[in-house]
DNA sequence: AGTATGTTTGGTTAATTAGCTAATTATATA
DNA sequence: TATATAATTAGCTAATTAACCAAACATACT
């Protein structure tokens, strides 16, 4: 039970962005994944993919896992009020060219390790000088 | 079935303001509502309240019904794919303290008549400049 | 027809937010 | 202990958005 209208709000906020919205369907789909990973999914700065996860977890829609020097997200199953909005978006999801797009991008992301992973992106100084990647 | 990622944002986000899950909450107890007595309700210029509510009617959460010079909204219950999401957020609406003040403004406003209500609302410039109403 | 009036649209401003780079923190390894 | 590195936080900029007022639009009434 919602007491305040605000953590509602943070909870729908957190989940009317693209970005964010394109994590949680990566996570729907694939129980856990490293900030890296998802880094690389989104195709923007590491920094930005950290904050839109951040802010999820702070909604209370994600978890988080540390686990050596990577963290691992995956959705919040322990809390079950969240569960019929999550069949909801699963349902609303389905069929959309995005979720398609990702989810073979995400194939080939899960392809190489994350220390390769996060060397290639050291590389990089941002995603938006075309460079070839697993995703590109 | 929603094939474009685009439209389900444009649900979500019709539902992520505060303002606007007011009017949604409003209208899931109320079934239909003049836009000025969401004016009303919200307390904001009348150009705002519409702008909000033409919004809703966007992303297709909204119906709108025009009646002489009144238009009157409410939740469009034709698209029962909505069904899950208006459930939960009835739910986690319940018992917010927004919405108990809100429940009682509204019973107020509900007393007077819309022209009543239009033509109070014509007198003041704005919400902001303090005078007395039916709901402060 | 002309006036009154409820709602919407246009235009502006202030607040919010998503993105970046750079700096910092936290962990692993030499 | 020093170095390397994954992730976060700080600080900035550009884009978005919510609010206002004023003007336009649409309907009702004289």
């Amino acid at each position: 039970m919602v007491l305040f209208m605000n953590d509602l709000l943070l909870i729908l906020k957190a989940i009317s962005d693209k970005n964010r919205l394109r994590i949680l369907s990566a996570l729907l789909s694939h129980q856990e994944l490293c900030a890296c990973q998802i880094t690389e999914l989104l195709q923007v700065a590491g920094a930005t993919a950290s904050r839109h996860l951040s802010l999820m977890v702070n909604a209370g829609i994600l978890k988080n896992r540390k686990n050596g020097r990577w963290i691992y997200f995956r959705i919040n199953t322990e809390d079950i009020s969240l569960d019929p909005i999550l069949k909801w978006l699963t349902h609303k999801l389905k069929g959309s060219g995005q979720v398609i797009k990702d989810e073979d991008a995400l194939n080939k992301i899960l392809l190489v390790s994350c220390e390769d992973l996060c060397r290639k992106q050291r590389g990089e100084t941002t995603c938006s000088k075309n460079q070839t990647g697993v995703n590109g």
